[in-house]
DNA sequence: TGCAAACCATAAC
DNA sequence: GTTATGGTTTGCA
């Protein structure tokens, strides 16, 4: 028998959140000022051939997840180990999503960065960006172009914005971080905010 | 700056 | 199969 997926929608501080999961894994989740737009972007996640229902009152693990979300949103550091169900998703998708979800708070990285790292191209990664199933627990807002300027974001770009100037934490210098094999770097992510006064 | 061409996985036909 | 679509990048005027 096909285990029931949960859904939850909760405002928080004037901003929608909404999540699918089961008990263990979330199955996708977004933010918005709308509700009607986090809700949608949730439902459009799930497998087709999958039940689902709206639920009301939290379980243990759809509580964690709501303070998980609340704590990305605020700006906080945690923790990303946080068990997403990928595997439905096509093998490259996954390997980009993965590789988002390794740039740390506090910085930024490029599309073609990432392309560069998990191969394919820059466009390619874009298009994964936009389609992020898991909003904004893999932080498809830390990636922008290569030039520092903001690139895209499916909530729009004042959202991308707030949500990096929460993230600031002073770091001064590029690192590098190790993806799949390979070296990313990864910016401050004043590099990006610093332009936009 | 601005524009054209190359780039590349996905989804939609 | 094929085509269309981008949250891009790079080179060149």
């Amino acid at each position: 028998m096909k285990q029931l997926i949960e859904v939850y929608t909760q405002n928080f501080n004037g901003v929608w959140f909404a999540f699918a999961c089961t008990q263990q894994q979330i199955i996708a989740s977004s933010f918005d000022s709308s509700q009607q737009v986090t809700l949608r972007n949730v439902l459009g996640n799930i497998p087709f051939d999958l039940p689902f229902q709206v639920f009301h009152e939290p379980s243990a693990f759809a509580k964690i997840t709501l303070s998980f979300l609340k704590s990305i949103y605020e700006g906080q550091n945690v923790s990303v180990n946080f068990s997403l169900a990928l595997t439905r998703l096509p093998a490259y998708t996954q390997k980009v999503l993965k590789a988002t979800a390794q740039i740390p708070l506090g910085y930024v990285a490029s599309y073609g960065s990432i392309a560069k790292a998990v191969g394919g191209g820059p466009r390619a990664v874009g298009n994964i960006m936009a389609a992020n199933p898991f909003a904004p627990i893999v932080p498809c807002h830390r990636v922008v172009k290569s030039d520092f300027t903001l690139g895209g974001y499916g909530g729009g770009l004042r959202a991308k914005v707030e949500l990096l100037g929460k993230e600031k934490r002073g770091f001064s210098s590029p690192k590098g971080i190790a993806v799949s094999g390979r070296q990313l770097m990864v910016f401050p992510v004043e590099y990006v905010l610093r332009d936009l006064d």
